[in-house]
DNA sequence: TTGTAAGCGTTATCAA
DNA sequence: TTGATAACGCTTACAA
């Protein structure tokens, strides 16, 4: 059935006109008479004729495609486990992709393995613009920055990252934050979860404003109320085992919802209760924290509004045909709900 | 800093071969003498080549790209909110990834507006190959027929659907064993809550297993036990409030995980238990089942695999380079939480 | 207003 | 074993 896929030149022979007058019609460009392009049109339809985006691409030397990069943090990891494990990323992506759909941009989704790897994707694959989360090994931005594509970085705070755009959210402020809630609701002894501080600015400002809201209330944090597991719901439920046996923490000021959500169900599961037996705060406010009971309390980053501004920064500087790199901060703030309650 | 990229034509130059030569090198053809193959990679490597996957495929006709197109029910939806909305499909994405990108292709996401819209798409990607999941209209079919391109349909009964490959699990079959369940626990009003069932042969299939079970306990299901609402969470809180108010059901099956979860929040939120006031079995097996308390009982379908085996099959066609139509069932399995109990 | 033809960066055919 | 060169399907100077 596959009749040879109509090209221009099909077009143009069955119009009896030239290329360049169908390539015009088809762009816009007004330099033909509306006759021809009647007959054009015509022919058009007849044909069923398509443009071939690969072959406007290697002409133009674009892609009409925008790289989203997720951030791999574990050897063997690989995006789609990301996607699975956290709907943060899915919640980041849609933003994304309800502004970049509507300029006729698709999106492809890649982890990056090796520098090497990674650079060699987006060049060889010509995106048009790369959005990555979260942190990576200075090294990939070097190599990353060679390459005339316009870049966002997502929660990065790296001082190198001041050569791109940026969007982010208030770290520091938040952790402030939803300390300062579980302070007024009486709490003194709160524990800080979180994935590792090393690696990750991110964590490590939730913590700083954690541990100022701590300090103004004249309390110094102590080191045994500190956890450290892997981002996911796995992490979380085992890094509550050691919360609940150690018991010197009433509350726990989470660094991502899907940690704070494995340490609800572990305290559940063994007969506890929450917030009765300890307080609650998670970090991002991902869809699944409403859903469950309790409700987590937790403080809200518009995840979905960051994925729609890293795309808008994106089609800016393909418009502008340049890079630029504004910065855009997003404040988060603090949603009660129902697993936190007083001393 | 952007040096223009280097072309094949730059490599050849430098290693003072033909442009033929450097090709077949890159390309394994064993036609390139030692020497001459020295040379081309060493001048590959002070040039930092990377062929243009553009060009490649516009030489070859391919793209490298596979589609994956998700079900647009709701005027307005976007592909991104339904990753949104329900964990499914980034389960499932994830499941085809895995496979994909070993193979070197890289996945596309779409929904599926209008036919024409849709296959347009296809065509002017050139994706090789596209993975459908969900229902869609029969024209939608005719259309994409007639593309030479290998498709996977997932979740479709339609007989139209017997042209493609298909992966689907045994609807009926989990129906039938999610209501048996609750019937062993000595349930005899259960109620089935779902998305369109007349859009949708597997929510129609499902609820052939439900009625079979019932039946044959010597029940006849009564249409108040019947309640249809949208496929998310709020889908199902929505609903909830029907079920609670007219009491009629001990007990319901729920034709999607996401559903069951909303239902459950909106009994727990005022105050009733679950199980204890009502019992509920899901279907899919999302992860988020195991991530709330209770953990909801439903009918497991491997996702993963789910996706996995549909990335194998486009995989699969296009090394044959034509068409073929295999059909993989699924079986579903009971996973007994905490959201059922005997009556 | 229309047409010709030279790219864009590969692959692959055909000679040499 | 190598090298020209014609596709692939489009855009866009440049000419007419």
């Amino acid at each position: 059935m596959a009749e040879k896929k109509a090209t221009i030149r099909d077009v143009a022979k069955k119009a009896g006109v030239s290329v360049a007058s169908v390539s015009y019609t088809l762009n816009g460009i007004d330099k033909v008479s509306p006759e021809t392009k009647e007959r054009i049109f015509r022919a058009i339809e007849e044909l069923n004729y398509k443009p071939s985006l690969t072959a406007q691409c290697l002409s133009k030397g674009d892609s009409k495609l925008i790289g989203i990069s997720l951030p791999i943090t574990e050897k063997g990891d690989i995006p789609g486990m990301l996607l699975e494990n956290n709907p943060f990323f899915g919640e980041f992506i849609s933003g994304v992709e309800s502004v970049t759909r509507k300029a006729g941009y698709d999106i492809l989704i890649s982890g990056v393995e090796t520098n090497e790897h990674y650079s060699d994707w987006v060049m060889r694959r010509k995106l048009d613009g790369i959005i990555m989360v979260g942190a990576y090994p200075k090294s990939i931005f070097e190599e990353i920055k060679t390459i005339d594509v316009p870049i966002v970085l997502t929660d990065t705070y790296e001082d190198y990252a001041s050569d791109f755009h940026r969007v982010m959210v208030e770290d520091e402020k938040g952790g402030y934050m939803a300390v300062k809630h579980l302070l007024e609701l009486g709490h003194r002894r709160i524990g800080y979860v979180t994935g590792s501080i090393d690696n990750s600015l991110v964590n490590y400002n939730r913590y700083s404003g954690y541990r100022k809201a701590l300090l103004e209330a004249g309390i110094t944090p102590e080191r045994e109320w500190f956890f450290e597991e892997h981002v996911t719901f796995d992490g979380g439920y085992a890094i509550a085992k050691d919360i609940m046996e150690k018991q010197n923490v009433t509350a726990v000021f989470v660094a991502a919802d899907i940690m704070a959500i494995g340490i609800i169900k572990y305290f559940l599961e063994r007969g506890k209760n929450v917030p009765g037996d300890i307080s609650v705060v998670g970090f991002d406010d991902i869809k699944i924290g409403q859903y469950m009971m309790p409700g987590l309390t937790t403080i809200r980053q518009d995840i979905i509004m960051k994925g729609r501004v890293s795309a808008e920064m994106i089609m800016k500087d393909i418009g502008l045909g340049r890079r630029t790199n504004d910065s855009f901060i997003l404040s988060p703030s603090l949603v009660i709900r129902d697993s936190t309650s007083a001393l």
